[in-house]
DNA sequence: TGCGAAAAAGCACGACCGTTCGTTTTAATT
DNA sequence: AATTAAAACGAACGGTCGTGCTTTTTCGCA
């Protein structure tokens, strides 16, 4: 038993201490990155004991990946649910998300962004968490997005799942413009593009032309 | 000298090998991902016959960035470039990304994205190098993107650079939903978020709005 | 064919990895 | 205060890492 009644146990929060210093390395070097000899090391602890609560590297890391769930929920999701359904709620998600790029992953990198590169390719626990995490918040935005249609704000031929997708790519775009070519513009572009995209889903005929007319089929071989 | 005259020397032809075998493993598993012993494995050499090619696990590294924009270009930028400048040539750079990307990177991995997060916050001259060849692409994507502008394709009031970022933004996304997710609608979905860009700002009021008017000010903190 | 150079192999090194185990210190309960 | 359980430690294990040396094999050319 770690927890007894109101009393936090002295094992509980050492773990909470180590899954904090753990998040601070493995946002700058991946999940891979970070070594449970450094972590100690940081926390002025020794390997084992690090490791006991655990048991496993692969642990560890799941670990990771939920309180990372957790605070990013709590500062993007939590808030903006808050606030009335349809598009006021999807756009504080997407401002909300913003504001914690900036503030935090920008300065210090995304655990599910580099995560996701990282075990794209190795099956296992840590993917399946992993894919299980992503797949949770992408849903939710989904539904912001369903709920947006069925207010009226976003037009009937908007497809949740393409918003959803085109709003990822901004984040993504933003998070490799800003950490790798160290462009501090790419904040104002993602601002804008999602403002584009928003405007465009918000119109009736623009969504069905969109749906109808494509205009991309030429390739060059 | 490793080469003279018409002779292809066997140093050289190695070295190839080398670098084609190292694409394989530094697909999937990234570039700190891949260590000599494997690759030195996957060949029947041995670690120091692979090793003395590049001289440091660094150089190798860089070798393969190389390579891997060689090909890139090879395969996505060079047939383009001989279509029309505008928008014929835009569409083309989009369009054999997206076969390179559903023929190659999908199954395989990109050296460009997993680099990307991998490198971009750790100083040397792999990352130096990264950017610089992340720079040139997108360099030669907006100048395309000028020409379709010039053309007339391209409604005056659009910004290359934010063309750009939402293009980059698109192919992210797609790596992200049909690497990690495994979501075949992903591709798609990109060449409907590509012909819905290009819609947008082939028009000239549209791009105006987008320049005029912000929707998202709204934050729930 | 023989000779010099290039390429590959073999071996060893120090460092770090995740993990195990036995011991010691610290915390919680009676 | 005594007893038991939890937590942290320290040393060691087998492995893999990148890298430096020396030796052997192979190649290229006169």
């Amino acid at each position: 038993m770690t927890k007894i009644g109101n009393h936090i146990s002295k094992g509980s929060q050492t773990r909470s201490a180590i899954l904090d210093a753990a998040l601070g390395i493995a946002s700058r070097d991946g999940l891979e990155g970070l070594s449970i000899g450094m972590l100690a090391d940081a926390l002025g602890m020794s390997k084992s004991g690090v490791f006991a609560h655990f048991g496993s590297r692969e642990e560890l890391q799941i670990a990771l990946i939920n309180e990372y769930a957790r605070r990013f929920l709590e500062t993007v999701f939590h808030p903006a649910i808050k606030l009335p359904r349809g598009l006021p709620r999807l756009q504080a998600m997407f401002e909300n998300w913003l504001h914690r790029v900036q503030t935090i992953e920008i300065p210090n990198g995304c655990v599910f962004i580099s995560g996701a590169v990282e075990f794209d390719d190795r099956p296992g626990p840590v993917r399946d968490r992993m894919v299980e995490v992503n797949r949770g918040w992408q849903g939710e935005m989904r539904k912001a997005a369903r709920q947006a249609i069925d207010c009226g704000h976003l037009a009937p031929g908007c497809d949740p799942e393409q918003l959803v997708f085109e709003l990822y790519g901004v984040m993504l775009a933003l998070h490799h413009d800003a950490r790798l070519l160290r462009d501090s513009r790419a904040v104002e572009r993602a601002r804008r593009a999602f403002d584009r995209i928003a405007a465009f889903y918000a119109t009736e005929p623009l969504a069905a032309r969109a749906a109808s007319g494509r205009m991309t089929e030429t390739i060059a071989a």
